[in-house]
DNA sequence: ATGCTGATATTTGTCAAACCTTTTACATCC
DNA sequence: GGATGTAAAAGGTTTGACAAATATCAGCAT
């Protein structure tokens, strides 16, 4: 018989294990809350070392595939996937790619301004009164010109995040998710100033006044106006930065 | 002295480097495919040992932060943050989400409904040729009564994929990418039959001709038409699946 | 001089066996 | 009966070694 070429593995025996279980898992041969063999007992089984079981294990650990707990009742368990840690992830992630310049501003702002349109016009119809409350809470805060910027911003972010749950849409939350914990603070980064948080605040209690009514087209153009005001500001401050940067060499992230 | 009963550290020391490596990372303290100590070197400096320094190191490398190399020149290398990376976790993960019954059918299909309008009316304003051709391509495959089920909705969402790329728009193709890979098939699973595939390649049509005369409203019109049409389905099947499951106990996934 | 060959050093990958820590369940003692 | 000790089970960590990959460089033949 000539020779077999095919078939030698070159990946690792953590990744394959880990590659196996997780299937196992998204294939739903292994419930939620199962329990998985003890690592001694997966070492045996796939004929690998205990250290090598444990490399698999902490990589699906980290995705929050499985969790651990010790003790005779322990052992590694499959978790029931969370959105809010997914979510979180996902915002870590995105963070990094925002950082080293992966999205043009420009993207970045245009992708707000439809994302959020959207977020506008379901919660009008969505929202409950809580949702309203939490809305107007951080308007408050925003109003209270003895908090710092950092505040203001994150009072910011926090807004934009109560609008998109009252969207009461699960699926858009977790969407917009990446967009509001790291586009939002690169956009604020750019642009604040004094004379911004005026603009910022009137902008959200324009918003909330159209969802407090209930009125889907004119919380959708109010937001609409709101971001293309700030789209204006972000403008402004590229040119003056392209202004300043003529003389010496570009240094600064570029549109991948 | 009374006692003081402050956090005693309960954290694994994988857990704890993983941490500071990753926290390292994000603060940019450790640039991009800079090299990080050794193993061994991180083990001493850390006082630990190299198996658990390799724990840790497994959990980054499951983030995509680093990539591991063997040799010489070999070692832990911080990742260029990649959005393919991201989209490829961000669906596996949501994916396992909505496997669970998360979220509900009727929100994934409102979010859909939404967030698809978007991606016409940027792609009608932003498409390229080669976008065109590219949609255009899935629509002749669909059009193709010998090809399987399987592969038409694989088309579906190949083409509802080419629709976001078309936006021109970096941060909208990531968040829409759960959406596409994860949401799409689930809508698809419940409604499927052979009328329907019809329907939906014609609505896939009117879209394309749209896009191609670069009429936004329009394109947003024809979207929202088609998927208000397969929401319609959508609640038919249900409303089926409510009517047949009346006499057992519902087993089936709930809003979270 | 050039180009291949092979030794070598470095670094990650894997293994084995043990010990430590946490947690539960059960037995024990007052 | 309730507090307390104890054993067992499981994950957490350590140690030390060897295996595999791979860049580098010396050496050799052309």
């Amino acid at each position: 018989m000539a020779l077999q070429y095919n078939e030698i593995v070159r990946t690792g025996l953590a990744r394959q294990v880990a590659d196996l279980i997780r299937n196992a898992i998204l294939d739903g041969q292994l419930q939620v809350d199962e329990r998985l063999p003890s690592e001694d007992e997966l070492a045996k089984r796939f004929g690998i070392s205990r250290p090598t079981v444990r490399e698999a294990l902490k990589v699906l650990a980290a995705q929050s595939l499985i969790r651990a707990r010790r003790g005779p009742t322990g052992g590694n368990f499959v978790t029931r996937p969370d959105p809010e840690a997914l979510a979180r992830s996902i915002t870590e992630a995105s963070t990094l790619l925002v950082g080293v310049g992966t999205f043009g501003i420009d993207e970045i702002v245009a992708a707000r301004i439809e994302t959020e349109t959207i977020c506008c016009r379901l919660a009008a119809t969505n929202r409950t009164d809580e949702d309203l409350a939490r809305l107007q809470e951080e308007i408050d805060l925003q109003r209270d010109e003895s908090v710092s910027d950092t505040d203001f911003c994150a009072s910011d972010v926090r807004f934009h995040r109560a609008l998109v749950t009252a969207t009461g849409n699960g699926p858009l939350w977790l969407m917009m998710h990446a967009v509001i914990e790291s586009f939002i603070p690169v956009t604020n980064m750019l642009i604040f100033d004094e004379q911004e948080r005026r603009r910022t605040v009137d902008g959200h209690a324009s918003v909330v006044d159209a969802i407090a009514a209930r009125d889907a087209d004119r919380a959708a153009q109010q937001i609409r106006r709101h971001l293309d005001g700030m789209c204006a500001v972000v403008n402004q401050a590229l040119d003056r930065r392209v202004a300043h940067s003529t003389t010496k060499t570009d240094t600064g992230g570029e549109t991948g």
